[in-house]
DNA sequence: TGCCATTGCAACAGGATCTGTTACAGCCAT
DNA sequence: ATGGCTGTAACAGATCCTGTTGCAATGGCA
């Protein structure tokens, strides 16, 4: 399966909504975030609302208003995008039942869920050693070279 | 988006072989391998043909055909099987490319492209840890209880 | 040599998901 | 009240996953 660019988008905008703050603008609308991810307003709308929904965003309505981050960006690990956009499990069991009359296909799924919660977990360990200020950093030190 | 379930068909495959193989039966065909995991034989032909490509399975075809281990189920990581048939991402980039005129849209690609990278490696190396043989164990454990 | 069980593979269908888009309702500073 | 903006439903095109059918190719065996 080709995996989705949720947590893509969505630190992209942490970070483009970082730098606007350094340089003076909390506030950025949909439009402004849209147009440094090139797509469209309703995309960063449904992704910034997942994270306004676990707190990482305030959102403001009506005439001037916009996205600012809740936080600062050094405060919000990848862990906490991850978990607010994109709460799906890396690897699926069996899309129907295995067959239970087989000793396999009866202690199967469990036996994988136990490895995949490892890997899941291992998984999570790192996104929540990085930070949006990280990834900011990184980005700014690509743009110098 | 939902992840698919390659690796578990994959896994649950090659440790009913393991234990068939015990049971005195090195080679099973693709009907009696679909009958454990309850799918349609053609669909064990494509997950088993790549772990035959990778060397996992040795394959006979004509009358008295099907598959058999080409080495001890311990020596069979999840690793070897995940890169035999599922060498998809786990996270994607953008879609479409970011607007190169904005600092972050320039450098965020190869910035998340490092964590990634870093969240694959981890991956991994969980993958690594675990054999056939130790999910074949933790199996019939489940069906003991 | 001919038969037959079995794998290899192409092709297709149904369902799901992702991304992008349009349209419109709701909110709110001025 | 107006205008600018978010919230969200609905839809389309593309892609992927799973399951299925059909048929060619292989090779053991009589």
């Amino acid at each position: 399966m080709a995996a989705n660019s949720r947590l893509t988008i969505a630190v992209h905008a942490l970070a483009w909504l970082e730098l606007a703050r350094r340089r003076g603008r909390g506030v950025l609308t949909s439009d402004e975030v849209a147009a440094s991810v090139n797509t469209n307003p309703v995309v960063i709308r449904r992704s910034l609302g997942r994270l306004a929904d676990a707190g990482l965003l305030t959102v403001r309505r009506g005439t001037g208003a916009g996205w600012s981050l809740a936080r600062g960006a050094e405060e919000i690990t990848l862990l906490e995008v991850y978990d607010a956009v994109d709460p799906e499990p890396v690897f699926a069991l069996h899309a129907t039942e295995p067959n239970l009359e087989c000793p396999v296909g009866f202690g199967i799924r469990p036996a994988l869920g136990h490895v995949y919660g490892a890997v899941e977990l291992g998984l999570r360990r790192e996104l929540a050693r990085t930070t949006v200020a990280d990834v900011l950093a990184e980005t700014l030190r690509v743009k110098q070279q």
